[in-house]
DNA sequence: CTAGTCACTCGCACACTGTACGACAAGCTC
DNA sequence: GAGCTTGTCGTACAGTGTGCGAGTGACTAG
């Protein structure tokens, strides 16, 4: 009589292993640190001390690796359950949440845009959504509208802040020089367009961080406040 | 004494050259056509009967060259003069303008969010926004914070639209086809999400063009909302 | 103990990328 | 003619994703 698996004793240790969930780790933090040009499958085999083309076993192409990597990303976010917090206050809190987590991985603009990524955590994280807009009483057929329209603007929201802070970082300057020279040039073709000043000067007079906070927190609130008198129930 | 120049003939038709003209505009069809991963430096050149390297004098690098083209996308938006439409029927029409050049040129999401590009377009754009929303009545320190959630909004939203279409056109399937088996998918996990499952089959009622037009323009007005209750003269 | 079958690793090769370099040519001004 | 500017392009280099097939360690069946 076999004895079951689960209890019998290995002789040796299990050979070490790649695994989808260190590749996809490692390749998180390559990510996050150097950005969508910074990844090769090469220099993540390296980093993992491993053949190149072994990783190839544990994942069918590059771009479904990246796919992971997106919704690795989407498991980040929180949407508060309705009865704790109300829909408007919880699609704030997701909004914030969303934020912070596409400020963490400032490479999922520039990729999420050409790809499926239905993944799990973009499912749960859908559904979720949805629950808390029909919690706050909108329509049957606004649920989905009012939400979608939710996470496209802080999508595009951020992923502009996020383009704005890599021009500052490929600048090479420290975040004040660069808004200085900005206002240089804005200075320099002040004529053309007299507006640009006067909204570069605006924001030089706050930080950087703090103006861009401002700006996605305007918005948020701007676009809850039409939602909210679209709220039937 | 020596003839001015353009009273004096040519002894020879000038040789013809490449310009930096007619480089941005194969490249924008081949853009437009096949997207950023079909833009390679040698099959333009191919496409110009030009040799590779050719293409190098006229424009510093392939980074530059879509700085070039994206500005040009920029170009193609209108911003209505405030005079003509108000501050709220003007926003709308730019934002719909905006979202048509988008949708011609669908690869403009997957480059923009990893660059500066700050060219004339673009600055142009900005400044007759930043009028529109001026004359609108916004407080001055508002002015270009409705301007960029507006921006933002059309941006992120028709950055998921042709996300979308994206993937649709990739499964290689028909639209309707696409669409039904995204409901039996659907179906399959209707037990985890199923709220997911009513957002679909609300969203396959409609065509998916319709659908897609009535989500952006239901945020798109839930925004303007909003932000008119931010005006304050 | 041997033979066989998985699960996994990895070197090589291929086609392709952006672009630096330097040789070359055509047209213009002296 | 000489010399300069403008422009073209072949070659080469370092890098990419990944298909293929050989190889290896751990396990199981006989």
């Amino acid at each position: 009589m076999k004895e079951p698996i689960w209890t019998r004793e290995r002789k040796a240790p299990p050979r070490e292993t790649l695994s989808r969930e260190q590749i996809v780790k490692t390749a998180m933090g390559i990510l996050d640190s150097e950005g969508v040009t910074g990844l090769s499958m090469r220099k993540l085999a390296a980093r993992l001390d491993a053949g190149a083309t072994s990783l190839y076993w544990h994942v069918p192409t590059k771009d479904d690796l990246v796919d992971l990597l997106i919704d690795e990303v989407w498991g980040e976010i929180d949407v508060p359950e309705p009865e704790l917090a109300g829909w408007r206050s919880g699609a704030l809190l997701f909004g914030h949440s969303m934020r912070s987590a596409l400020l963490r991985h400032p490479w999922l603009p520039e990729v999420m845009y050409t790809r499926p990524s239905l993944g799990p955590n973009a499912m749960s994280l859908g559904s979720r959504g949805l629950v808390l807009f029909e919690a706050g009483g909108f329509s049957d057929h606004d649920i989905d509208l009012a939400m979608s329209s939710v996470m496209s603007y802080v999508l595009g929201t951020v992923s502009a802040e996020v383009a704005t802070r890599e021009m500052v970082r490929k600048s090479g300057r420290s975040e004040e020089t660069w808004v200085s020279e900005m206002m240089e040039q804005a200075q320099a073709v002040a004529s053309e367009y007299p507006e640009m000043q006067k909204s570069v000067r605006r924001r030089t007079s706050l930080g950087l961080d703090s103006s861009l906070t401002e700006n996605f927190v305007f918005g948020l609130d701007a676009l809850l406040d039409g939602l909210a008198t679209r709220v039937t129930k």
